[in-house]
Order: structure tokens, then C-alpha cells, then sequence
DNA sequence: ATTTCCTTTTTGGCAAATCAAAATCAGGGA
DNA sequence: TCCCTGATTTTGATTTGCCAAAAAGGAAAT
């Protein structure tokens, strides 16, 4: 068995894979700071990942996923997000709180749980933040989502993701009403000033920075325009 | 942070020091059978919990708590039996397949997750063998529970505890409606024979060894009297 | 009092995961 | 071309738990 260590490195691997913005290998530096370990015990510990064959290791450039880390990768990632949606579902808490509790989880959770989770959650396809939950085979539904600047002008859209899991950004999005599932137009996008104005359904009309703008995702498609009194 | 290690010696020997039948110290070599290590190991780790404040520690002789390693041992212990009545209740599943699971999950669940799931519960008091659940500040409610063989000829009595994890036993137990909650009469003890004969309530009439019989605890007082059609 | 046997402790070593700091490499600019 | 800089790799040490096997204690039996 993988040690929880092991899982780690391999589900961070796969996150910073398909980053958007990502080479086709992530460097050593890069991962080491991610996972909060100097750049020496990356390297030496991609070198053991390497030979049990669950990466392939480029030397000075960088590692990959190879099939069989990726299936891990993907494994490990399902138990997390599967936990976060299970603690906010059945165990009622703040999606703020739940990242680092799905953290410690996520490797003591059996494939008998996961299986029993899965079923009284009622095979969800999505956890609280909006991204895919891998079925128990590795696959992710894909969904065509584009960032809010993208949105300008097109009336009514769903929030469908948001990807930042810090505490404090959440319980921001969650009292402005960004939530996923919640409903906002762009009103403007001022790239100059780098600001965007967006009227959330439910809470009252606020800018965001373009940084800030940018780790919120909405529905591609337009949604029904609401009746506004 | 104790490590799980650390947790897992503690409440093993919280287990031991309040076993029937045990001494004031828990011997070196037993503790290391039950832990799984070679007797080496558990000398040199009590070593250094007895210098951490966690155990007394008497060369030769055994181990005891100190009273801050038996707070952490009850938090351990309350999290395990918490965790064996969720899986039951919440996920349902088998009783005989929690065991394993909750010793992995006991050492990765958080007091905030702890609390919302004791609220989910109901504050519940037992866990699905029987075993009191200490609660956040660690004290049990103590109950006066005795041996099948103490019940003989007294009628039907109500199952209470069940002292044996293993899942051959906890399935047979199940088969034969002797789960806690159910009832029985102990219709004989044949001590010469080391056979006791019980008939339950829900199940036929069976007859367990002497050291069987003793792996199942009742209510002391009688329940009332079931019609028998 | 001695021997024997069983338990416990000691000693020396190993594997995983980490850090600090020195050494190495690779690419860009002078 | 040559050197500088920043990223990467090496090297040597540390910590935590563990094992194997030798050494030491203690208690009961001769």
C-alpha cells in the first residue's frame, strides 16, 4: 500500500498536471513548495516514485504522472473531494472547514466506505467547490466552463466552480452569494482598472479584482433570465 | 501532535489496565503481543511516553497511565467506538466489519468532526458492541453487567455487551440473535461439560463452549417475561 | 545455593521522510 | 566565450518506529 505521504505527492502531481497554464512536466521546486518540503526531499522522493514506477522523471526538468500514478492519483482524489461533499451534505459543515479535515481522510477512508458514502450521497458527480469527483474507475465528467470575465454582458449565469479552498475566500464567496449553484451577471469589465462588477442574485452588487475574478467559473451557457421587480 | 502509534500503545493500555482480571501494570511482553511488535519495541517506545508524562513506567514490571496519557487514551477510545456506531448507523454497515475501519479512522478524525457526529447520533452512549463511548471530557457510564453463565435460570434477560471483535464471532453472534438489545434465557450451565445452553429470543436453542459464554455480558435484572405462544 | 527458564532490556541496524547546506547544472547576458 | 544566477541534485544527519539477536534479571525448582 501507498503510504499516505506517497498519495500525497501523487494527487498533487495530477493537480498541478492539468492546471490550466501547465507544462507537460512539473518542476521539482514547484512541487516541493506546494507540498511544503524543501526541493531536495521532492527530488529524492520523485526518485522513489520513479522506480516504483508510478512516475516518470525527466531529471533537471521535471515529473509526470505515468498510468498507473495517474489511477492512484485519481483514487486518492476521489476520496477527498467525495469526504468534502460528505461532510457538508450528511455532517452539515461550513464548505470552508472541511479542506484540511478531507486532507487528513482522505487516506483513512477503505474502498468499502467510499462505496457507502457514494451511495447514501447518491453517486454525486461534483463536491462543494464545483470540481469533478472521479468514479470509483478513475473518470471525471468534463464540463465546459469559462471564468467570469468571460461572462460580460451575457445576462443571467450559474457559478459552477470555484477554485480556491482557503477559509477566508470561501466564507467570502459564500456571503456575497458566488456560491456554486447561485446565479450573478457581469455587469462590467474594467481590464484597465482590473476590476470586475458582478450582481450576484442573491446578495448586493460588488467588485473583484481580476485575480480574484479569475478562481471563479460559471456555466457557459446563458440561464433563464429572472424576473427583476 | 501524538503520533497514531502513540495513540494506538495508549489506549491499548487503557484497555488492558481495565480488563477483568488484570494487575495494576500492564507487563511489557503482552502489551507488545497485542500491538503486534516484538518486545524490544514496546520497552523502548514506553520509554519514551513515560518520559513524555504519558505512562508510569516500572523496568521489569509494567506500565500504567499517568492520568494525562489516560485522558488521551479515553479520547482515542471515544473516537474509535464513536466512529463503530457511525458506520453502523449512518452507513449501515455490517457490525462485524467495522472493527478494522475505525482503527484506521480514530486517528484521523478532528474534535469538530467528532462533535457533529455525536450530535447526528444523539449523544449516544454505546457503540454497536456494547462498550460505553466515553464522552468529550472522557468519563463513561458504568454499567452492572454480568456473565451469561451468572443468568442461568433467571429468565429472559437482555444481551449487553459482546467482548470479542473478530468477525467470525461477531457474525455467529448476529446469526444466532445474541446481538445486544436482543433477549435470552440461559437454560443451563453444565460446568463439567464447559457447555452452556441458551435459548433466544429470535433464533433457535444453541449451546456455547464455557469460554464463548464468556464473551457475552447481560443486564443483571430480569426483563420482563415474553409470552411464549 | 545453583541452575534453568522465561521475560525484559539492550544493542546494533534498517527504512521512510525529512532538513540544511554544499555541489552541480543550464541558460541568459556581458 | 565565460560567468552569473536560479533551480536542482547530492550529501550527511536527524527522527520515528520497527526487527533480530544478544545480554541481563528474576523466580521457581532442584
Amino acid at each position: 500500500m501507498a503510504t499516505s505521504t506517497v498519495e500525497d505527492y501523487l494527487k498533487q502531481i495530477f493537480l498541478m498536471e492539468t492546471a490550466e497554464g501547465a507544462g507537460p512536466l512539473v518542476p521539482m521546486g514547484q512541487l516541493a513548495q506546494i507540498l511544503g518540503v524543501v526541493p531536495g526531499t521532492a527530488t529524492s522522493m520523485i526518485k522513489t516514485l520513479a522506480e516504483a514506477g508510478l512516475v516518470k522523471y525527466e531529471p533537471r526538468t521535471g515529473v509526470c504522472l505515468s498510468p498507473k500514478g495517474r489511477k492512484l492519483a485519481l483514487h486518492v482524489l476521489r476520496r477527498h473531494r467525495m469526504v468534502e461533499l460528505f461532510l457538508v451534505k450528511v455532517l452539515g459543515m461550513d464548505w470552508s472547514e472541511i479542506h484540511d479535515e478531507a486532507e487528513r481522510l482522505e487516506h483513512a477512508i477503505s474502498d468499502r466506505v467510499m462505496e457507502r458514502i457514494d451511495e447514501l450521497l447518491g453517486r454525486p458527480t461534483l463536491d462543494p467547490h464545483g470540481d469533478p469527483i472521479p468514479d470509483a474507475e478513475g473518470k471525471m465528467g468534463r464540463r465546459e466552463l469559462v471564468p467570469l470575465v468571460s461572462a460580460e454582458g451575457k445576462g443571467w449565469v450559474e457559478v459552477a466552480r470555484v477554485k480556491d479552498q482557503t477559509e477566508v475566500f470561501l466564507r467570502f464567496v459564500d456571503r456575497n452569494g458566488l456560491k456554486p449553484g447561485r446565479r450573478l451577471q457581469v455587469v462590467a469589465v474594467d481590464a484597465v482598472a482590473g476590476v470586475v462588477t458582478v450582481e450576484p442574485e442573491d446578495g448586493s452588487p460588488l467588485s473583484l479584482g481580476l485575480e480574484t475574478a479569475g478562481r471563479i467559473e460559471v456555466e457557459q451557457r446563458t440561464v433563464g433570465v429572472v424576473d427583476e421587480g
